[in-house]
DNA sequence: TGTTAATGTGTGATAAGTACATAATTGCTA
DNA sequence: TAGCAATTATGTACTTATCACACATTAACA
């Protein structure tokens, strides 16, 4: 949709001069994934001269013609290759001086996925796959996004199923158990953990058993649903 | 800040031309108030052609020298006269056919404020505080963005003392009861409500009694806090 | 066949949530 | 000034969730 096409004449005067359009928008995604117990970040090079050596979030500028939901999913397609992924919108952070190179307003995304479905991007490009236990300075206002990103994951993480993205479709509850410890950051107790996933409902017993593991086998589960927020095509004017 | 002023070389091509900047920010506000047992929001009659007759919350495009978090405050200081509120971010709606005039993406805040401190500014503009509950139909994607704000402050509003905001500076348990049950839309238990809100540890106990009211008079509190979120004050280009 | 590393399971103690009733105080009204 | 209306103040029994904690079992591996 072309601006000056659907502007009326009265709005022209009021809106449509450079004040109010020299403001770029940009989504942010923090990108979290699970590796060998550990909590992961997905993070790229900055390619900006003011943060030489600093990692960065993924993002990218939202386009004129493109619903802002989508443009983080735009993001993780062309840097993962992945499409069908969980994406929540977390906050828009908007300081004056947030981006060196003029006045960007971004809003963050964190989305979580399953870490091996995607090696192939990793080599091109500078992305790598970090540590969240060992983030501590990224360019930008990234670190602030990036904590504001991981305190809603740990609120939402036992209220929601959200968690089985980050897992392969079938999962012992040890591995649950481990990657809940690694989000959260604390210890559990076996016991009362399995009671309290059990009360949730969230799991299906599928009746297999681990294999090829040096103990005793667990049981494997599914996830009844996993929930993934796609976002619903519309065409610009459509009426919802 | 000048966009053409900090842009270096490289940047310039890459972000400066004019896709990136037709798309406008506004902040939209969603301001709560209570009076007479009734949650109520502050709406103010549309004034665009498409939405003749219907309500809208208040809100404005962001300056490109204001931060993002500056702005609903500049808002409700212009609407209610009143700055001292409390006002938190709650999401960003951007999609491409939001706004009539053209693209417009905006920043939803929800504020909570004493609807007796602010009078004077309701009869000039078409200023009206309606009820939450006759809430059917806004201009725009409105009712969309007060739905996600009302949900929110339903969510907050028992893990955080943010409620007081709303009530005046003494107030009793019926009074705070009565507002609990306005927000949630449901009755609470008495005795119930008393034992949670005295393990909260918000209130103290000022030794005051209700008077003339035609019952036996109820003693008063006070909240020990009362949050705001004021913005911090910055200037361009300081170092968080 | 013993060692290692896990699985699977239950109970008692404490805290939080829920449902519910009676006596006391004030202003108002007849 | 007696009685009514409205609301305060308060506790207990029931249920549910949370927490700490120990032992027998299974499979791989050396």
């Amino acid at each position: 949709m072309a601006l000056s096409k659907s502007l009326k004449t009265a709005e022209l005067e009021k809106i449509s001069h450079l004040d109010y359009f020299n403001i770029a928008i940009s989504v942010d995604c923090v990108i979290f994934g699970y590796d060998k117990k550990e909590l992961k970040v997905l993070l790229i090079k900055s390619d900006l001269e003011e943060f030489k050596g600093l990692w960065s979030l993924l993002g990218d500028f939202i386009n004129p013609d493109e619903d802002l939901e989508s443009a983080p999913y735009r993001v993780l397609k062309e840097r993962t290759g992945m499409d069908d992924v969980y994406l929540e919108q977390v906050y828009t952070f908007g300081d004056l001086d947030r981006h060196p190179s003029g006045r960007v307003i971004t809003t963050a995304y964190y989305s979580l996925i399953d870490i091996r479905h995607h090696q192939l991007k990793l080599t091109h490009n500078e992305l790598h796959w970090h540590s969240v236990s060992d983030i501590r300075q990224l360019a930008f206002d990234h670190k602030k996004i990036f904590d504001r990103c991981l305190e809603r994951l740990r609120e939402q993480v036992m209220e929601h199923p959200i968690i089985f993205n980050l897992l392969p479709e079938k999962f012992s509850l040890r591995e649950l158990q481990d990657l809940y410890q690694a989000i959260l950051g604390v210890k559990l107790d076996r016991r009362n953990f399995r009671k309290k996933i059990a009360n949730k409902g969230w799991l299906l017993d599928i009746d297999e058993m681990e294999m090829d593991v040096p103990h005793r086998p667990g049981k494997l589960y599914k996830a009844k649903i996993r929930l993934k927020k796609k976002p619903i095509k519309k065409k610009a004017g459509q009426v919802v």
